[in-house]
Parts: structure tokens; C-alpha cells; sequence
RNA sequence: GCGGGUGUAGCUCAGCUGGUAGAGCGUCAGCUUCCCAAGCUGAAUGUCGCCGGUUCGAAUCCGGUCACCCGCUCCA
């Protein structure tokens, strides 16, 4: 059964899971608000995570599949970073960049891939310059461009080779190149800023810029050590943040997918560099069997490990966890969360400075003047062990999941239109969100079967309960039961608690189940473990 | 960013060639109802996305803008 993205995005709306940001004044693009239903739903997918990472860890016992027990502790860093931070992690060179636009066929080059030849003359002028797709590494001229370059070079200059961005800082006021596809004008060259730039003080100027985090990950790295420090964590170890993010998302699209302010979930998985491969394996598997033991069908789910070429320089392996989301063509899927093993990259960075990959190994990346481009911090992440008596910098393997897209995920898998039959036995379709227990917004609904004989009352009693019991319930006495149980089927609602003529006399009620419609008698008094039950 | 489409009540949408807005569903109140939406009665709700222009008069025409959808581009 195919799904209509607009049906769902209509009842995220309608009954109020999801709503457009600022949406009285136009809306704001990319960003989302939730609403009382998607509040909740965005809860238990946070809680459901934190609760398996963190504090239903049992750190005495490796679980199933593990190489050996481990601790996994959690953290809550600040938003705001110091701007080292991101240049040493690589964001800022790689956030960052100056494009420019082709005013005649509309094209956007990033002018660190578009290659350049100009004709420079002996005083330093540049005479004339070509630009090149940055399919070359080293462009070759045509004949005529050639000849036309050297012409113009004159005596004692040169023809030199660089890129677009490195030419407009060379030289700002010569000309700037045709464009390289279609040979109209290019615009000067613009900055995109991928990161959210903000001002600390409030006289900050441009020596104040700072950025919102473009990821969690930093903080974890960046408290690495204090953790170490303070908590008794002993390799191999978790840290684990729930957090917001933001990226200026170019192309924010496809509902809540891409947003420009959005929240993940972390965990910095710190082990023993012979032991990577193993936990890499262990947490790819493990984050996948999450998404499944939370309602998502294996048949919509799959693992796509990154080939060679797609890797980021630094990681040994990453394995995508992806859903088929309905607006998504067919045979296409969407990324949740990324497993990433990163190897000693993100301590390394932060001890020694901004990293670049030479020849398949790491160093230091170095400026015009020989010294770091980005340093690090200079303090030493090396891990101790005692039993070995080995220092070492611990290995990460990165599980970086986005609470959004999983919240879009749950929702999307949830949706459903069925039959069920009406009061005359005959089949009507019905909107039903299957959510996994766990995770539905609503636990249970409370019904009078009718309003009046003490039956709200007693219905009222059973809410009460419920709530004391810190569950999320609803309590519903309008109209025809039927529609009632509808209501409750469209919001997700494992669970309907009905009080009926029988109630006053034997003390039982009706519960029936979301899915399969069945109802069965239990006492009143058994309706709170009934539902606890049902959650597990 | 480019091209195309859309934007009217909470939702889905109708409003032809300009004359100051309607349906269905939903919501709310009441009745009915002892178990699965479309029984009954009644009610509320729209600056027709926003700004400007043309016109005696614009939801309807024009321009701009914002947002959403589709395709391209992008996706670290």
C-alpha cells in the first residue's frame, strides 16, 4: 500500500503533531513546530533512546553481540561553542564556502572546484583568465585559449593555474572569469555559511562571531576528557547527548526531513583501537534493531554501508540506517542515522589541530606561514590503561541519529488507512496510526459508554488512576462510542478503556485494542497494569 | 538557486468570462445511543497566504513577496 505524504502531513497538522514554523506570519522555511500530539510522540522517541543507551545500560553484563560490557554515560553541552572548536573539527573550512553564480545559465560553482588559468604579466596583473569545470585536476588549455593566454602574459609574466577562490584572494580587483559551462558572467564570489553565525555580547562585532553547533558530536569530544576526569568511565565507553543542531540547509525540503534547526541523538563510542572494528560492527547492528524494536517493518529499513570512494577521509566505515519514507521515490530511502566508525580522528583533532589526510594518513594540516592552519588545543587525549600500561588514543565509533527523522520515521510507518466495520456491520475505511506502544503520544483513552447512571464518574475514576500512575491519557464522553474509538485510532492509541452498564454492577470494563479491535472484560481495578502491561 | 504547480473556514476542496464567499468532513452545545465514523437539532469559525497595482468595484486580472508540492541543482 502506498502512502500519500499529504495525508499525513494534513493530519500532522489537523490534529496537531506538526505544525508549520511561525505559522501566522507566512511560515519560516525549515523550520517546524510540534504541536501537544507531537510533542509527546518527539518525547518517547527521545526517551526511548536515552532510556536504551543510558539508563537501562547495564554495565556489569556485555549484552548480546557485544565484545565486552562497557559503561555509557550522558551529557549536556552548550549550543554555543568556542569557535576553535569548529575549526579544528574541519566544520569551518568545509561549512564554509564562497560560491558564485553564472548569471547567464544559472549554474552555482563552489570556487574552490572551479579550476582557473590566468595570464599574469610581469607587473602582476592579470591580463586574462579562463576558468574550468573542476573535473580537471590540471585544466588543459586549448590551443587558441593557450595562445590567447601567453599573448597577453607578455614578457617576464606567466600563465599560472589555481582555483576560483584562490584567485579572487590573490588578486580581488582583476576581472573575474567567464563561466565554465556556458561562458556568461560569473557574480563576485558570495559566502555560504553552512553554520549558523551569532554574536556573543551585546556589543559583539566580528571578532565576537560564533556559531550554533552543527552537530553534537564536539561536545562529546570536547568533554572528553572531563568525563574521564569525573565519572570513573573506564574504556570502552559511551558518552551519549540529546541535543539541538542546526545547519543553513540550502535545500530544506520534504516536511520535517531537512530542517535547518534540528535534534539529534549521539553517542561517542570511546574503545580500544583493536577492538574498533568489532564495536562498529556491534553498533551498526544494534541501532538498526533499535528502529525495528520501536515498530519500524524490517521490509521498509535497510543498512547501507558506504562504499570506499564515500567515505570521509578520516572514517574506516559508516553504514547508513535508512527509511523508506513515502515521499521518497520508489527503490529510494532516506538517511536516520549514520553509524560511523571514525577512528582516532575527532581527539586527534581536538589535541593536535584541524587534520588532513596525506597519502592515507593523518596530519596535521599546516598554513602558508608552516605552521597548523586550525591548532588543536594542545592538551594531551591520550587514554592510560592501567592493566596494559598502554597510552593510546581511543578509537570512536559514532552512532548519530536524528530525533526528527526518526519522530518522521515512527509517524510515517504508523499511518494507515484500513477497514472496520460500522454500527450496520458494514466496512468503512479508517485512519489508524499503529505506533508501537512505546511510543504512541496517548497510552489509553477513557470512555463512558454513555453520559449519564454514574457511568463519567466511574470513567473519571479510571482516568484519574491512570494519570496518577504518570501515564498519558485521554478522556472522551462526545458522541457516538464509535466515533470515539476513531478519534483515539487516528492519534494512535494503543489502548480504549470502556465503562458500561455493567461496570456499575460487576465492576469490569471493556478494553479494546487499537489493532485488532477486540475487546475483553477486566476489572476496573486492573486497567492501569493492563495498560502498563500493554506498553511493556 | 532555476523551472513548473499550488495557497479560499481546523482538514479536503468548489467558487465559470471581476460585483464584497460556499460545500463536505471535523469542532462545539443539546437530544438520541449499552460498543466501533456519515442518527436528529442547533451553533461558532474566514482580513480568500501577505503587500502593492489596475478598476466604480478583485478571491477572481497584473506585479512583487512568503510558504508548500513536483522536477533539476545541492546535500558537508
Amino acid at each position: 500500500m502506498s502512502k500519500s505524504m499529504d495525508d499525513i502531513t494534513s493530519l500532522a497538522k489537523r490534529r496537531g503533531f506538526v505544525f508549520q514554523d511561525s505559522d501566522i506570519y507566512g511560515g519560516q522555511q525549515g523550520f517546524w513546530d510540534y504541536g501537544p500530539l507531537g510533542t509527546l510522540l518527539k518525547r518517547n522517541v527521545r526517551d526511548a533512546w536515552w532510556r536504551d543507551a543510558v539508563s537501562e545500560h547495564n554495565e556489569l553484563i556485555a549484552p548480546a553481540g557485544a565484545p565486552e560490557a562497557f559503561q555509557m554515560v550522558g551529557v549536556e553541552t552548550a549550543i554555543i561553542m568556542h569557535p576553535r572548536v569548529w575549526k579544528s573539527s574541519g566544520h569551518y573550512d568545509l561549512f564554509h564556502d564562497f560560491m558564485a553564480d553564472c548569471k547567464g545559465c544559472k549554474a552555482r560553482f563552489r570556487t574552490d572546484q572551479v579550476a582557473v588559468c590566468a595570464a599574469v604579466t610581469a607587473g602582476g596583473e592579470v591580463a586574462a583568465a579562463e576558468a574550468f569545470m573542476p573535473t580537471d585536476e590540471t585544466p588543459n588549455l586549448s590551443k587558441t585559449k593557450q595562445k590567447r593566454l601567453d599573448k597577453k602574459t607578455g614578457e617576464g609574466g606567466e600563465v599560472i593555474r589555481t582555483d576560483l577562490q584562490a584567485f579572487t584572494k590573490r588578486f580581488p580587483d582583476a576581472p573575474l572569469p567567464n563561466c565554465p559551462t556556458c561562458g556568461g558572467d560569473l557574480t563576485e564570489p558570495r559566502e555560504f555559511n553552512l553554520m549558523f553565525k551569532t554574536t556573543l555580547g551585546a556589543l559583539g562585532g566580528e571578532d565576537d562571531a560564533a556559531f550554533l553547533r552543527p552537530e553534537t558530536a564536539q561536545g562529546m569530544f570536547v568533554n572528553y576528557k572531563n568525563v574521564l576526569d569525573s565519572s570513573r568511565v573506564k574504556l570502552p565507553f559511551g558518552i551519549c547527548q540529546v541535543g539541538k543542531s542546526f545547519r543553513n540547509e540550502i535545500t530544506p525540503r520534504n516536511f520535517t526531513f531537512r530542517s535547518r534547526e534540528f535534534e539529534q541523538m549521539e553517542i561517542e563510542f570511546f574503545c580500544r583501537p583493536d577492538a574498533s572494528d568489532q564495536w562498529y560492527q556491534y553498533w551498526r547492528d544494534r541501532r538498526f534493531r533499535w528502529y525495528t524494536d520501536h515498530g519500524i517493518s524490517e521490509s521498509n529499513l535497510i543498512l547501507r554501508e558506504h562504499h570506499q570512494e564515500e567515505l570521509a577521509h578520516y572514517s574506516v566505515g559508516t553504514a547508513d540506517i535508512e527509511y523508506k519514507f513515502p515521499f521518497l521515490a520508489e527503490g529510494e530511502y532516506g538517511e536516520l542515522e549514520g553509524v560511523a566508525h571514525r577512528g582516532d580522528f575527532d581527539l586527534r583533532s581536538h589535541s593536535e589541530g584541524k587534520l588532513v589526510n596525506r597519502d592515507g594518513k593523518l596530519e596535521v594540516e599546516l598554513g602558508e606561514d608552516g605552521k597548523p592552519k586550525h591548532p588543536g588545543s594542545g592538551k594531551s587525549l591520550d587514554y592510560f590503561d592501567a592493566e596494559t600500561k598502554e597510552k593510546f588514543v581511543p578509537h570512536v565509533i559514532e552512532p548519530s541519529a536524528g530525533a526528527d527523522r526518526a519522530t518522521l520515521a515512527f509517524l510515517c510507518e504508523a499511518y494507515e488507512v484500513d477497514e472496520a466495520p460500522d454500527e450496520k456491520g458494514k466496512m468503512q475505511s479508517r485512519t489508524v496510526l499503529r505506533f508501537h506502544p512505546k511510543i504512541a503520544p496517548v497510552k489509553a483513552a477513557v470512555f463512558p459508554l454513555v453520559k449519564k447512571d454514574g457511568m463519567p464518574e466511574k470513567a473519571a475514576e479510571i482516568y484519574g488512576a491512570l494519570k496518577r500512575a504518570g501515564l498519558e491519557v485521554a478522556y472522551d464522553q462526545q458522541g457516538a462510542v464509535g466515533r470515539r474509538y476513531r478519534r483515539q485510532d487516528e492519534i494512535g492509541t494503543p489502548v480504549c478503556v470502556t465503562v458500561d452498564g455493567e461496570t456499575l454492577e460487576n465492576g469490569t470494563v471493556t478494553v479494546r485494542d487499537r489493532d485488532t479491535l477486540e475487546q475483553s472484560r477486566i476489572p476496573a481495578n486492573e486497567v492501569t497494569a493492563f495498560v502498563q502491561d500493554k506498553i511493556g
